[in-house]
DNA sequence: CCCGATCGGTTCGCTATATAAACCAATGGT
DNA sequence: ACCATTGGTTTATATAGCGAACCGATCGGG
């Protein structure tokens, strides 16, 4: 691994619930030396991707991280994109809907959105890792990504979240095989207890899988109307959103609506 | 230069006029050897800060800059406090707000607001470089920045960007002086021509300036009236932000209102 | 009040790693 | 048919990164 790929391998150690961290976490988490991860993160912090908080000297991700982010979402404003998309699809079906996005070698939530219907829903927080195996949107990316990389994932231990997670990999494949001919992938108690969720896949302009549009629901509110409609409304707004950031579907991907 | 700070160089080159840029442009821009900006470029596609675009084979800011970006808000949420902030401040004073965020050594516009006042506006881009000499907010982070980091940036030749920039580093060290001692900026044409910007310093928890808070009108607009109103508003709204983001301004910032 | 365990940060000799020049194959314009 | 580009690759050389050991500061407990 070359330097430039150990640095920024630190910033992966940053998330939600762990926003700052110092020197001698950091080379636990990353198992680098501590001379190596300080060089690194003085380098990173230079340049302004990393900072160090006024108390302590733990770090934080710096402000030149906006700066990246509002280019790339001028280049591919997925984003924005998305927010409506988002919007429209809680609307319809009255639930929590998420966007996740395939980002290197894991799958992020990256935005979400609420319906004002409902007093109790399924909570999201953005930039969250999900696990491939256990949640619909990490297996309908896996069903429709590179064979190599699936195989991969799979050979990596799984761990269960609850105790309904399918950990199996056997299992999996031939869970895959159903999402593949479906085109939409199902999840009940996989990741969070009680959480029933749909999803579909979204495309690039390569064709290949970028990410996963899903709605997530109590499972005590899963009627047979919203087991009918969810789909629908799913797979409408996972071929919108493909259009929209200029991407296209591959050949094997069942299309029963040709809009 | 370490390698990581020369790898994350590579990603100053994209900007808003620029979200695509070849091999052979980036070599030619960062001077670096062809090799070595292929190493280095591979490297930051592997981790997913660039991407290649599928016609040809040009790169672009990749996915992976979101996550860190989102992580990035939900430790220091500047932007979505900012954009509260700018909004009022645009009603308030019917004219263009923004902004711009000192970024390492260089200052970017990250955010802005419009009044719904006005038909003719000032416009403005986010993830925008601003010169520090000639705009109002350059001028104003420069004056309660690190003295030698004034002198370095004053130091360097300076270009004009309209006929009426002052390129004079005399000149504009005894501009910094009254600027420290008002605790805001004026600029008249100094970026763009007509424009007439107002700019007030934001500070970050350890006392420092971080960015600036500016409001840009036509300067036919400018009013005897709305050069009251302009600055006034301008001071609240900074003070506010400052405030708002946990931080608090230096002990030789001029307070004429204790809030 | 001292001891041991942390913390962030630093030093230095060794070696792995990145570098630069030269070289491809493939386009594309003239 | 040509030359000037493009993105990408090779290889000997030297530079930059590496890790073990070492600081001083801070902190909690005995």
């Amino acid at each position: 691994m070359g330097t430039v790929s150990k640095a920024l391998s630190l910033l992966t150690y940053f998330d939600h619930s762990r926003t700052r961290i110092g020197l001698s976490d950091l080379t636990r988490l990353s198992g680098m030396n501590k001379a190596t991860v300080y060089r690194l993160m003085s380098e990173l912090q230079e340049s302004g991707y990393v900072e160090q908080a006024g108390d302590d000297r733990s770090y934080r991700l710096g402000p030149q991280v906006l700066r990246l982010a509002a280019l790339r979402e001028a280049a591919v404003p997925i984003l924005s994109v998305s927010r409506r998309v988002l919007r429209d699809l809680s609307d319809e079906t009255g639930e929590t809907s998420h966007l996740s996005l395939l980002q290197g070698r894991q799958l992020n939530s990256l935005s979400h959105a609420y319906s004002p219907r409902t007093a109790t829903k399924v909570m999201m927080e953005d930039a969250k890792v999900l696990t491939f195996h256990g949640t619909s949107s990490g297996m309908v990316v896996l069903a429709y990504a590179d064979p190599d990389f699936a195989e991969e994932v799979l050979s990596q231990p799984l761990e269960a979240r609850t105790p309904e997670t399918v950990t199996d990999p056997q299992e999996i494949r031939a869970q895959l095989a159903g999402i593949r001919s479906s085109g939409i992938a199902v999840s009940v108690g996989g990741f969070e207890a009680d959480v029933h969720s749909h999803a579909v896949p979204v495309f690039g302009p390569d064709r290949k899988v970028i990410g996963a549009l899903a709605v997530a629901a109590p499972a005590s509110r899963m009627t047979a109307e919203q087991k009918q409609l969810i789909p629908a409304a799913l797979r409408r707004a996972g071929a919108a959103l493909t259009h929209r950031i200029g991407g296209s579907a591959p050949a094997n991907y069942p299309q029963d609506e040709t809009a």
